[in-house]
RNA sequence: CGGGGAGUGGCUCAGCCUGGUAGAGCACCUGGUUCGGGACCAGGGGGUCGGAGGUUCAAAUCCUCUCUCCCCGACCA
């Protein structure tokens, strides 16, 4: 038995995630570019498939897909006051270009709030010009000083949503109803749920009015912020002189709205599945939902290649000079075997691995640690019985069914495993949540807890959305997540640090 | 930006203390035997030892400088 490639989480939590997302050929460390990453085919799949269930919601709810620049005048990025400050620490400036310093510098964006805040200027003169619902897909910097593949990197691939409004209140429901897009593709699709909040004043977007997330759990009790949407008032609207005007014949600034998720979601989406095996997809996101492993003799690896013809089967042949009798039994095993294994995995949308080079078992590992949902083992003894073993990623289950029934069966698994996963999510999410009554419970259960330990909590408390707050948070390193949409505690309480009166219970969390 | 670790065939690393013909395992190529959970045997190819400078008859090894990456903290999707 070889030794696992694959750290376990209780020995080192983010050794763990490091070697789950490189086994599973997720991802490398771009080593040349600091703080970068070459996201691989198999990570590139997943994201792609998020990309598309999250694009398919973005236009059902009408919006358009448009491209700006990467690059963006420094100025823009002094227009709203919040946002300079919140961004001139992660930015990377182009200063010199073709041979010569530039007269302005270009920031690499590091969002596109300003550039975007330029053209809506350009394009939105009336009433009628309004909502307008813009998205984008890119890249972005931030020069982060600490990274992590996919939970944060220097350049990321996300999605960013602009939208204009002629109400604050149309506005708002933009913002709610995008983060229930996050919500809904974080919990149907990538079986992840997720709390939906209010960012504190001091968490929130810099340059916003507003901002929700969601918040989803990963196993070590880490909180991920795994998508936001902000209320970004007029704030923008004033800053890039966005007028519109009204039936009524006056002007007024447009209230505008952002909201994104990023190749985040796949950090989230690994940390929150996978086991020490290696990475566990849930089905909706699966590149490939189903291999099929061949399993058989392949003595006749010669005869094949040089005379598939059925009737020299047991007769001497002339294969390079040298007079050969092919094995018939073995050959008839071969060409059996995948020959049903062929017709079962076209049936079922399968993958046949048929390479010849490593054996069944090296086969079975690596789709393992690639996260396959379903692995379907056929050989000589299933081609007897007319069975075929089909093994979850998930639990580890094997079973033996008849093979006129994996038809059938295998679309049922894949959704079971789906939901199964996601209830297993949910389970951990309830049994890691706990309520704390004073600062010094608050404390006690969040001191001690690290990314490579784990044993993190989501701490329900009563505090004040004030910076105060926030700070004495802060000193156990921990932070307010948000403040939840809905209670599903105890209701209005009086504020931990302030002792004033508030009306929920606050999460607070490690988070990455 | 602080603290730690590491740069030696594609990968993981040994060798360095005590200078003297660059090594192992994995991967790769050839042939054969295997094949229901990481196969085995035999043969073979591949490295200006991160870079620059210095000490020395001689440097992967000693000295100086430098670059980079990873991990841990403060900043953050």
């Amino acid at each position: 038995m070889a030794e696992s490639p694959i750290t376990a989480r209780t020995q080192d939590f983010a050794s763990w995630y490091q070697d789950v997302v490189l086994q599973g050929d997720m991802a490398e460390p771009a080593e040349i570019v600091k703080g970068c990453m070459v996201i691989k085919a198999n990570g590139y799949a997943v994201w792609e498939l998020l990309q598309r269930e999250l694009d398919d919601r973005f236009k059902a709810t009408g919006h358009q897909n448009m491209y700006f620049p990467l690059l963006i005048p420094q100025s823009f990025m002094h227009k709203e006051a919040e946002h300079v400050e919140g961004f001139s620490p992660e930015l990377a400036v182009v200063t010199m270009a073709g041979g010569k310093q530039l007269e302005e510098p270009y920031v690499i964006r590091p969002t596109s709030e300003t550039i975007i805040g330029h053209f809506f200027a350009k394009w939105i003169k009336s009433w009628r010009d309004l909502p307008m619902l813009v998205n984008q897909w890119a890249n972005i910097i931030r020069w982060e000083l600490r990274t992590r593949m996919f939970l944060r990197t220097t350049e990321f691939l996300w999605q960013e949503g602009h939208t204009a409004h002629s109400t604050h209140e149309e506005a708002a429901q933009e913002v709610f109803r995008m983060l229930d897009v996050y919500a809904e593709v974080a919990e149907d699709v990538m079986a992840m749920p997720v709390i939906k909040g209010l960012k504190t004043q001091s968490e929130k977007f810099a340059g916003a009015l507003q901002t929700y997330s969601i918040e989803a759990m990963m196993q070590n009790g880490f909180a991920l912020q795994s998508g936001t949407s902000h209320d970004l008032g007029q704030n923008f609207g004033k800053a890039f002189n966005v007028q519109f005007q009204s039936k009524e014949g006056q002007l007024d600034y447009v209230w505008q709205t952002s909201w994104g998720v990023s190749t985040r979601l796949v950090g989230g989406l690994i940390m929150s599945h996978s086991d020490d095996k290696g990475l566990v997809l849930p089905p909706k996101v699966a590149p490939i939902k189903a291999v099929l492993v061949p399993i058989y003799k392949k003595k006749t690896k010669v005869s094949m290649k040089v005379d598939p013809n059925p009737s020299t089967v047991g007769q001497p042949v002339t294969i390079s000079g040298t007079v050969m009798v092919l094995p018939d039994e073995e050959q008839d095993e071969k060409a059996r075997v995948l020959e049903v294994a062929h017709r079962i995995a076209k049936e079922v949308d399968a993958k046949v691995d048929d390479r010849e080079d490593i054996t069944p078992g090296a086969k079975f590992f690596h789709w393992e640690r690639r996260g396959v949902p379903v692995v379907l083992e056929l050989g000589p003894r299933d081609l007897a019985s007319g069975s075929i073993v089909l093994k979850r990623r998930d639990t580890g289950v094997k079973e033996v069914i008849p093979q006129s029934e994996v038809a059938a069966k295998l679309p049922a698994v894949l959704a079971a495993m789906q939901q199964s996963m996601y209830d297993v999510g949910k389970q951990r999410l309830k049994a890691n949540t706990v309520l704390a009554n004073s600062i010094e419970e608050v404390e006690s259960l969040l001191k001690d807890v690290t990314a490579e330990k784990g044993g993190g909590k989501f701490v329900m408390a009563h505090l004040k959305d004030d910076p105060r707050c926030d700070a004495r948070i802060k000193e156990f390193k921990a932070t307010i997540r948000c403040i939840p949409l809905v209670d599903e505690y105890d209701g209005p309480g009086k504020c931990l640090v302030t002792g004033e009166p508030v009306d929920r219970r606050v999460v607070i969390a490690k988070a990455y």
